[in-house]
DNA sequence: GTCTCGTTGACACTGAGTGACAGCAGGTCA
DNA sequence: TGACCTGCTGTCACTCAGTGTCAACGAGAC
């Protein structure tokens, strides 16, 4: 490693920052499926090349974060005693995160813009799926004792099913909140997700 | 129309089935990314250029079952009485439909491929999310007399996430179902997911 | 002043997907 | 029979995403 870390880290940090700014500014004035690698490129003044080394898909620049963002929720989910039933332990889980994303004005133009742009939404949900893989192995601890989960495939599938659904609540809330434009909470919106499939 | 439908129409099925068998071949022998769509038209006989008459993507080989079971799902939800319950008639409905799909051995090797290839299980999820369109106006009515869902965004989301759990709950039995080489009945893995999620 | 290492740009390539166009069946109508 | 229409097909050309390769370059290390 020739370059101090923090250095380096931070003119990479800068790349990333850049180029996402000017591939946002592009995607929200022509859309995201119209906008070319090559006018992000042109625009941030790399070559073609460079971006793809930034980010593996442009699908990336919009959310790549979501990939950190599930590795924060699994820590936080972590960090709740064994105690806390899952669904509580998820909740408060994904709303510690939930706090720490950025503001509401750019969430929402992101939120919207991945709503009605089918790749985007696609790889959304591959992130998604992601987080579970993160998430299951604290789950299906908190499930231990359930008695229905008693050999091996019904606690395999109890607990990935449990983490896929309080996905599958945040991910409607989240489409909601965006077609909304933001109108009532989103955690509001998760809250009532969650009491509509416990039934 | 200058040809009878119903001559039309079966060579057209039988295209349409030829050109499924050839590629399915192929992708248990080489795998589905590393198959490309040179190969599939060669092997069938037809230009590369036709096989994109037949099918919008590659995904859509495996996958193009699932938009009209989606269809089979919402009739046959929509053929169950409004009193029964959201869960219960989903279940139904989500059965019915299960009950009439292929022979066990190919819905594993194709769930198989799936879950192992990513931009399949993404198409796969894609897919699912079109059926939720489907049910979620059904649904909604089932829940019309639930008093948490008094405003029009808490109505929306509280069938949006409902849908989207029981979906989620198939997809994940699906998962442990083709991990486990199809060894639990399907039907039991999702009675168990959906047990779990409900707590 | 080299040497090395990580970043970059340039170039070429594969592979998916689309648009345009011409040709070729088949069936119709005069 | 011959002039049509119509729907399917192949060919060609194109855009765009994504990957591999290689040479150049800049900045620390020795």
């Amino acid at each position: 490693m020739g370059i101090e870390d923090g250095l380096w880290t931070r003119s990479r940090g800068a790349a990333y920052a850049e180029i996402t700014r000017v591939a946002m500014e592009l995607f929200l004035d022509q859309g995201f499926a119209r906008t070319t690698i090559d006018q992000i490129a042109e625009a941030a003044g790399i070559s073609r090349r460079s971006f793809f080394r930034y980010f593996g898909t442009k699908e990336d620049v919009v959310l790549g974060d979501l990939a950190v963002q599930g590795e924060l929720v699994r820590d936080a989910l972590e960090a709740i005693p064994l105690t806390v039933p899952p669904w509580e332990a998820l909740q408060e889980a994904l709303w510690k995160v939930d706090g720490l994303v950025g503001d509401d004005e750019t969430m929402l133009k992101i939120a919207t813009m991945m709503y009605e742009t089918p790749s985007l939404r696609a790889r959304s949900i591959e992130k998604h799926l992601a987080w579970q893989e993160l998430l299951v192995p604290n789950i299906r601890r908190r499930l231990g004792g359930d008695p229905h989960a008693a050999d091996g495939a019904s606690a395999e599938v109890a607990a990935d099913a449990l983490v896929a659904s309080a996905i599958a609540c945040l991910d409607a809330a989240g489409a909601v909140w965006a077609r909304n434009d933001g109108s009532p909470d989103l955690r509001t919106l998760y809250r009532r997700a969650v009491d509509s499939v416990r039934t």
